[in-house]
Order: structure tokens, then C-alpha cells, then sequence
DNA sequence: TATATTGTTCAGTTTAAACTGAACAATATA
DNA sequence: TATATTGTTCAGTTTAAACTGAACAATATA
């Protein structure tokens, strides 16, 4: 049942091992784990499915941190998790659209930021006109990220 | 010199005040300190300018994270100093168009991770096609949201 | 049955950032 | 001159999140 173990780091360029570790900071720019970043970075770069253990031997790091952090980019949508005939590990790969998940996240906080500056404005008594125009602008800047950020998530399928 | 000192804080409701901490909660959620988004809600609230010390005892925060916050709100172009004649004090307003200063912030952290992208598609040795065509679908990404986020930018003075 | 493989959970540790107090420089006022 | 006011800087502390090791449950295999 086992097959030939290709080992897919052993050719892999600098420049694909840079992406990776660059690939962690721009998820932690974004304040996502750094771990996220790097295992999404993997996934961009090969086509083929990881396994659950190849991304911990690749990435250096504890299998716990693969669960929690595959885990997170499956809800994301940004990865899938698949199987393989015969064998008992998870395997991982890119999704269809990555990009249009992470769209939704901001999409989603915005939505609860215009949420929350709504409820304030409703809520807010008398004599308080200069704040009412000031939420005013700042729910418009809300609606404009919103329309693009739906513009973006329609695209799905 | 000392003009009658009115309490901008005795008569602001509940609404305002909650305001203000979930304003602290919405930077922290795009990966800013806290009490900025705080500074930030007190003076979208109130058209007067706020003094360094009133932010400080209002907030119930050290001179210094009042130093960093604004300094920080500053460069963002989010609010601006001001001075008042016969004091000695730093005073603090909300900028005339705070949201596009943030939404600047957006653009240059996609414009460097796209940067970054287009570097590691140079660098790639040949046989990384599907690499290759993987980073062009994530380039493509970025331009959209760069696109969006310079149309906002575009609107400044 | 006993042993091995696999992913998850959780208590504890590490790490990075936020925040503070105090020293300081610059300046004004007494 | 001495004292007060003000904003900044920086070393140190606090806080929150990331990460790990180990225990565990579920399952397969010997």
C-alpha cells in the first residue's frame, strides 16, 4: 500500500521557501497566525495535496498548531480537506477561489463595525446632532468597503 | 487665562460611552491598539478639540499611550493637532477625512505583499508553471483590491 | 487482544505587542 | 534663579495570542 514516497521538498528554490516565510508575515500583517500564512504559502506553490504530517515536517512545527491552523483556513474556505484510497491521514489543498473567503472576513467585520455605529446612532439622545453627521460619514465609509466587498464575495459558486 | 472649564464628560450618555470602547474594539480588530480606536471614538463624538491631558484622564490612560496614540492617529492623517492661543497644551480633532487615511493603510500593506508576490514569480526557476499560475490568480486578487482601495484614496484633498 | 497511527484538545510556556511610570528635555512662569 | 507644565522616550511590566507537548479518543492493523 505504500507508495513511492516523493519527497517534494528536496528541489524546492529559495525563492519558493522565501514566499513561504513571506506568506506568514503578510497573514500576521492581516492578524492571522503566522503558521496560516506559511501553510497557505505551501499550498499556493504545489498542487498537489499536503498531508497533515508533511506540513508539520515541512513547516517545523507541532502537529497541534497544523490541527489548529488547517482547521482555521478550512473555515476560511481557503483550503479543502481530502483523503487519499488507502491511507488514514488528512490531506490539505488550496480551494477554488482562496481569495474570495478572506474577502468575507473583512466583509464580516465591517458588517459588525457599521452594526455597532448604527446602534449607537439609534441609541444616542437628544443634543447630539455634530455626532449624529459625524457616525453619518463614517457609516458611509462603511457602505462603500461593503459594496466592494460584496462585489468581490458575489463572484463565488 | 484659564477659561471656565466645562466637563466635556459630565452629561455623555451610556450610548457614547459604549461607543467609545467598541471603537477601541474595531482597531484592535485591524490589528491596532486599543487605545486609539478609543481616541478615535471620543473625538468623532465631539467636534471640539480634545487636550493631551483631557484624553488622558478621560480615557483613564498614561501620558504616555496618549503620546504614541496620537502620534499614531497623526501619521495616518487621521486627526490633527492643533494649538490654542495663551496654552500651552496639544489639542486634538478628528481629521476632514479620517476614513481615507485608513483605507491608505489597506493599500500599502496589499501593494507590498503584492510586490512580494511579483518578486517570487521572477525569481522562480523554470519547471513552476502551476506555481507560476497560482501566484498570477493571487496577483490578480491584489489588483482588484488595490484598484478599490486607490478609487477610495483617489477622493482625498 | 495489544500496538500503531492519526487528529484534537487543553494546560502550560513562549513571544510579541500594548501599556505604564519615571526620567528627561524643552519651555514658560514666578 | 527655582518651579511648573508639557510631550517624548525608554526600560520594565502586563496582557493576549501563538505555539507546544502530552494526554486522549478514534480507528486501523498485527
Amino acid at each position: 500500500m505504500q507508495k513511492e514516497q516523493v519527497n517534494k521538498m528536496a528541489e524546492v528554490p529559495a525563492a519558493a521557501e522565501e514566499f513561504i516565510e513571506r506568506m506568514g508575515l503578510v497573514t500576521q500583517g492581516e492578524g492571522m497566525p503566522r503558521i496560516a500564512g506559511r501553510i497557505l504559502g505551501v499550498l499556493i506553490l504545489h498542487d498537489e495535496a499536503f498531508s497533515f504530517s508533511e506540513l508539520s515536517e515541512k513547516l517545523a512545527v507541532s502537529r497541534a498548531s497544523i490541527s489548529t491552523n488547517t482547521r482555521l483556513l478550512e473555515n476560511l474556505q481557503m483550503i479543502e480537506r481530502t483523503t487519499k484510497k488507502g491511507e488514514r491521514q488528512d490531506y490539505f489543498r488550496l480551494s477554488k477561489n482562496p481569495y474570495i473567503s478572506l474577502m468575507e472576513g473583512v466583509h464580516n467585520r465591517m458588517k459588525k463595525a457599521h452594526q455597532m455605529v448604527k446602534e449607537t446612532q439609534s441609541t444616542l439622545p437628544e443634543g447630539w446632532e455634530v455626532a449624529q453627521a459625524r457616525l453619518d460619514e463614517l457609516g458611509d465609509f462603511y457602505n462603500e468597503v461593503l459594496d466592494f466587498s460584496s462585489s468581490i464575495t458575489r463572484k463565488n459558486k
